[in-house]
DNA sequence: TTCGTTGCAAACATTTTGCAGTTTC
DNA sequence: GAAACTGCAAAATGTTTGCAACGAA
């Protein structure tokens, strides 16, 4: 991974950072993640990539979780778990949407569909003391 | 309406008006819509009622849609659809999630869940021309 | 007079943007 | 040189908060 195209080597280690993660982080996350390695990053960068990945479709939003937007660089569709205590994020992936669900979506929403998240809330292990 | 109490005639109003819209409002649009009538009202206020709403569950929030919180008078569970173009959110109240999804999710998680919420994304009727 | 509610404005946190400098092609 | 990427700081946005004033009990 060292020895990327300079010119992509913030870029790739935004997008990678994000991917190798199971956090489901945020900007501000990945930012302090990298900046020890990469002294000269600056978050704006890290803004700007975030939204470029996502507009690529290389990563997706969860939506924002106590005021802070988080990533998931795992773009196979699956069911998210948030801890309403401590915002962590954990993927289900035992736990399938069934397609009847989307289909029908589509018959009665009157539009087009393209993507579905279903989140469960609650209190996670360790906030449940 | 118009003779309640007056201690809480504001409290009042936004609650009503969040109960009697289906668009699913922001704070602001919560404004906007009472301002005429309570010309005194101030955004603070819409803000500090719909928190303490939520917070004893006489609203839920649908989190942010393109960066504004928007609330939902309905509280029964019920499926969402959200257009990624204009931001609209309409019910599919004829879709509903499978109880044995939520039980496979309470055991998959290691934690208890609270609430759970589905939400498909896509263009509606009138953004798709 | 005590307590809860409010308007107002300031504060706050997150995210976006303008611009100049740098690198790549 | 043109285009793409970036750091930096300022700006923009949505939301929260402190405080004084007011109204109800």
């Amino acid at each position: 991974m060292e020895q990327k195209n300079k010119r992509f080597k913030k870029r790739d280690a935004i997008l990678d950072c994000v991917r190798e993660t199971k956090v489901h982080p945020s900007a501000d996350w990945v930012y302090a993640r990298l900046k020890p390695d990469i002294s000269d990053l600056s978050l704006g960068t890290v803004y700007r990539n975030l939204a470029l990945f996502k507009e690529q479709g290389l990563i997706t939003s969860l939506g924002t979780v106590k005021g802070v937007e988080r990533f998931d660089g795992n773009t196979d569709p699956h069911v998210h778990f948030i801890c309403c205590d401590c915002g962590a994020v954990d993927d289900l992936m035992e736990i399938q949407l069934p397609t009847e669900l989307t289909c029908a979506a589509a018959a009665s929403c009157g539009g087009s569909i393209q993507s579905s998240q279903l989140i469960f809330t609650g209190k996670c292990r360790k906030c449940q003391n």
